[in-house]
DNA sequence: TTATAATATACCCATATCCGTATATACGTA
DNA sequence: TACGTATATACGGATATGGGTATATTATAA
């Protein structure tokens, strides 16, 4: 029962909810995730860390660099995250996001 | 974002995860809980109360019991729960859970 | 009215969670 | 080597959470 509820306590803060979603639509590194949410670097880091102890994300180290993308080997995960982000599509936090992802063209960090 | 966050932290819970997916069965009351997940009245009764908080279940009293449905009326809820509980339905816990309520003929508590 | 059963809740404690701040580590570059 | 940037993590404190025990509440029945 255990993996299923760390999953669940995972997705229970919203910043994670986020982080997990943005990740849905392509990898991204701490920094890019900090300009995209607004907010701290120490924040974002430790969420992917617990993100990270689910073992729900991959890591490919570029550079200085340290890009997280969804474990996609975890196909239970990928369908459970399909599902939730399909049903609350209409989400306005959760829109708001991908519009921004979408919109940015280049990250102030990596530049 | 807080409806949603307060639906998974509702989940992140094992007890009340087995409590829902029961009531995705069929009604129930807090006696027939205890005796089905074999757990002290008061930890059911608070459970529950978290569960009605967000509004996840109905309310019916018949005599001294109180039985708790899901509310059908909330059909993200329901959707969402399905999604789950499908995408878990070979999990082991789950199953007893099923197969327990299933060849309970009756509870102690309303004989 | 008194006793009993079902349920809810108050109180207390141990532990977990979240976050800010500060610091450590790792990589690239001048 | 020294510095800057990206990332991780340690520390401390405020708050939240879960569970046991005891008690309150409500309904039924004797």
């Amino acid at each position: 029962m255990d993996p299923i509820m760390n999953l669940f306590k995972i997705l229970s803060d919203e910043t994670r909810f986020r982080i997990l979603h943005l990740l849905s639509k392509q990898e991204l590194c701490v920094c890019e995730l900090v300009e995209l949410l607004d907010l701290s670097q120490p924040k974002i880091s430790k969420h992917i860390a617990k993100i990270r102890s689910i073992n729900a994300v991959k890591t490919k180290r570029n550079e200085q660099f340290i890009y997280y993308s969804l474990n996609t080997d975890d196909k239970q995960l990928i369908s459970l995250l399909e599902s939730i982000y399909d049903l609350y599509k209409g989400n306005e936090t959760l829109q708001k996001d991908a519009n921004k992802l979408d919109s940015v063209e280049s990250f102030v960090c990596n530049r």
